[in-house]
DNA sequence: AACCAATTATTAATTATTTAATTGACAAGA
DNA sequence: TCTTGTCAATTAAATAATTAATAATTGGTT
């Protein structure tokens, strides 16, 4: 076998994908222009990505007078889900307390966010 | 550009950490041989990728006899920080909460557990 | 009908990743 | 010494991802 597909969202991809998700819908000229500043993209790159992402279950598409209108099919939160749960399943042996104990460890957790997570472990409860 | 190179450790490369992981230390036969079931690599395949691994800073390795003897020099808690931090900021806009609300309301996480979390929080407060 | 601008489709170049065959050095054993 | 086995090094082949140039198409204008 040779390289798999990637199990995750790629960098250029989840780049695209924040203008889908934040515009709703968006045609190929809109993500372009919508793009984050620093290094714009060329048409037919964020053609090709989109349509990578179509084939990969992320977007559809629907033709709208002439040009192609995208739109997510998988959204923010089930993004979010997909990547927790790939992360947790290849370096937290499947464990939430242990992710969850290794966040509270090491990112700088103020007092009052902790606070509002210990609120939510309660509501959870 | 083109494609770059993965911010995480990719999936056949995770395979091998996990062996050296456990292993502290190992020859690439070792590797091959500690390789979970399913499916065998060849000998080639696991050097090579030690040697990516390597170039990315992962390994290193001595000379022990005539065999090269491979030890982690990123271990598993750092691993497991950096593709915390690399999927909080791509994912979760940098914010730990997010993170842990996310798990918190999509993975089933059952009382006693919910428990030790609890404990958690407020330890760390 | 002819042309122009916008869009989609095709093609390709480059790098990374994954896998593995092959080669060459070197040591152990017959 | 000659054979055999082990291991590193070399080479390569296949697929994915990223970027983009160029071709083809289409719809509206003149």
């Amino acid at each position: 076998m040779a390289r798999p597909k990637s199990p995750t969202l790629t960098e250029a991809e989840l780049r695209l994908m924040d203008v889908l998700w934040k515009k709703e819908t968006a045609t190929v000229s809109d993500v372009v222009a919508a793009l984050p500043g620093k290094e714009p993209l060329a048409y037919s790159t964020v053609l090709t990505t989109l349509r990578i992402l179509e084939r990969k279950g992320y977007l559809s598409h629907e033709k709208e007078g002439r040009a192609y209108v995208y739109q997510p099919v998988v959204g923010r939160e089930e993004a979010r889900n997909s990547v927790v749960r790939y992360m947790m399943s290849r370096f937290f042996n499947n464990s939430p307390e242990m992710l969850v104990l290794n966040i509270l460890e090491n990112e700088a957790v103020d007092a009052d966010v902790l606070e509002r997570l210990k609120q939510m472990v309660e509501d959870s409860g």
